[in-house]
DNA sequence: GTCTATATTATGATAGAC
DNA sequence: GTCTATCATAATATAGAC
């Protein structure tokens, strides 16, 4: 159960630069593994075949497939921390219910972008884990708390549905990712696609209708 | 790949009564292991070793790893079924609205009660396969449109919020279950536990108030 | 760094005694 | 029906050449 991290490499400026693309590039064969097929459905082997390199490789870079999903779960939070940040700065001038409604909005744009982090999320959190107490303790709890905060002041206001603010979180989040994460489903059963361009405006409107009131 | 059903055992009564008494065994073993682990991590040796018996004696009462798959999937409907339809002829005599709400209040109960039933509906539901085809047309398809002609009665009464009837069944679905199944997240993030009992009713009273509306 | 070849382990399935 | 013993396969990880 070796997960160290590879060795550093010293060569020239070009060589680091292909080692670098090839990391990235296991990595991201990986993320969509992990996703459609869960850790244990995820073979190395699959990872490696769609990232165009050998099964070795994978290890080399990443010491172990514990250790590749680790380097999995970092990146994506990255990308959403990346990409919430961004938008919290941009709305920081807005008063609390049209800041919190900008921000459930591009939650839901976000969500429709790529199911992979709530595939890989609903994974990590059904039980505890090392992993689940990192994401918590690293990034989860101050998004929450952060939330929690806009949503007593959108209630205060009288424009937001009654309840306690996290628990309103998850509910939000259900109804929000859900209907992506059983798309086959919802295909067969409603005849439409989720990932219709046309459903995500509509799908903003009602979630939101469902929390905001007036 | 056979998966077809075990030969027909004539015996005794009681043997014929050991050996179903060993196939539930069996059974319910694999639902939780199905239900903790996903399918692929979820191992026959385990069910084996947690019904108490040796692991080749579920290929001999289930045929293959994807017949016990099937056998678990098809209790899970059974008992749904079950508990949906009793509750189906009790309130048969209500007018529409309050139809409803007794259906997503037992829903919702049905859900806190087993989780086991949605984390299994996770994983088929994602992607297209025999197995969704079949729950789709045997079962979901059937509850997904009585509850969408009542959706409809209700908001023709102005008591429900507004949205295609089976756009908001997954808005409501996702609301009511995925904090379920991010309970260890939850724990850790709100301090509290969904499965408390004390949560439950917290947990259909805001659940209902998001949908029904006057 | 990247490759080929291989060791090691875990798992699903089978053979055959009782 | 249930058991012990074993096979066949697939997957992670390692060794070593280049």
């Amino acid at each position: 159960m070796t997960d160290t991290a590879p060795a550093p490499p010293k060569r020239t400026r070009a060589r680091q630069q292909r080692a670098e693309d090839t990391r990235q590039a296991i990595l991201d064969a990986a993320t969509i593994e992990f996703a459609d097929n869960g850790y244990d459905g995820a073979a190395t082997r699959a990872v490696a075949a769609r990232a165009g390199v050998n099964q070795p490789l994978v290890t080399y870079h990443f010491g172990s497939k514990e250790g590749l999903w680790r380097a999995v779960i970092q990146a994506l939070i990255a990308d959403y921390r990346a990409q919430y940040e961004a938008h919290l700065t941009e709305v920081t001038d807005l008063e609390p219910v049209a800041r919190l409604r900008v921000i459930q909005e591009e939650f839901i744009r976000f969500s429709a972008n790529g199911t992979v982090f709530h595939q890989i999320m609903a994974h990590v959190a059904r039980k505890p884990s090392e992993q689940l107490t990192w994401m918590v303790e690293e990034y989860l709890r101050d998004v929450y708390e952060t939330r929690a905060e806009l949503i007593r002041a959108a209630q205060a206001a009288g424009k937001y549905v009654a309840g306690d603010p996290f628990h309103l979180q998850y509910l939000f989040l259900g109804a929000v990712t859900r209907i992506y994460l059983l798309a086959a489903e919802v295909e067969q059963v409603a005849g439409f696609s989720p990932s219709d361009p046309d459903f995500l405006d509509e799908h903003v409107r009602v979630c939101l209708s469902l929390f905001f009131r007036d």
